[in-house]
DNA sequence: TAAAACCTTGGAGTGCACTCCAAGCAAGTA
DNA sequence: TACTTGCTTGGAGTGCACTCCAAGGTTTTA
């Protein structure tokens, strides 16, 4: 166990992640960090583990994954071992809707496509 | 020109686009339809062209483009063929958007394959 | 004709994901 | 020490994209 762990200032957090210090202490007062460490003044002190889970949401954000689902597998997390069965359903949920998402959009890009060539060219209708 | 055009009721429009009567009339009253015919008495009695441009409309969504977006379109067309360009541009800039985000996607979806992968193991962490 | 189903409007309400505010205490720098 | 910058909280506000409501007129079906 190192004695030097790094601990980082919500305005570090914030530019480390792209996240506000105002979305940050949302995140915690709904339930989707765990409980981040203080200093003797009640200061948050963030943790290189809080910023991977951080980055960890991130991705799941990126997913499309709602605020709530995202509470939910906290939570689950924070139950513990037992409840790594749904953990991996609400991923799999999640993964099937981003295959779905991303097979839409790439339909959409195509008729994108078609209509800026289409611009490129004269017959302009729409 | 045919004199048997088909006219489909807000209803009829409803069941085939799934958008709702309320989106259909939110959509005209923003600027994000032509304007619609009416029967003698003032309802609405949607075109095929109509159905196509909503067909159209649907796609822009899917791609994520702000409604704000879709009406500036909107408006470029009904203003006339002198704002091909425009139109051209802001079709280009969804795209690269799309791109972007599809990219992002397919990036956060291996994440999800890693930590599913992860909890068919044995090394459960988060 | 009578009932049921369908349509109209302007405006209010909803859910989501932030985003900001005020008042006050804490930390770092000259 | 004085000043500036940073951090704390609960709660209010924002922007987006719908979604619904009430009151009343229209159309279809039996």
């Amino acid at each position: 166990m190192s004695l030097t762990q790094t601990r980082y200032t919500i305005s570090e957090v914030e530019s480390r992640t792209g996240l506000t210090q105002h979305t940050l202490r949302w995140y915690e007062r709904i339930g989707l960090m765990p409980h981040v460490d203080r200093s003797h003044s009640g200061q948050r002190r963030f943790s290189d583990k809080d910023l991977d889970w951080l980055a960890f949401v991130g991705k799941l954000r990126t997913t499309g994954m709602s605020v709530a689902d995202m509470v939910r597998y906290a939570e689950l997390v924070r139950e513990g071992e037992h409840t790594v069965d749904q953990r991996r359903e609400l991923l799999e949920r999640t993964r099937r809707e981003v295959r779905a998402r991303i097979s839409e959009m790439t339909d959409a890009l195509a008729v994108l496509d078609y209509k800026i060539e289409h611009y490129a060219g004269k017959a302009v209708r729409q």
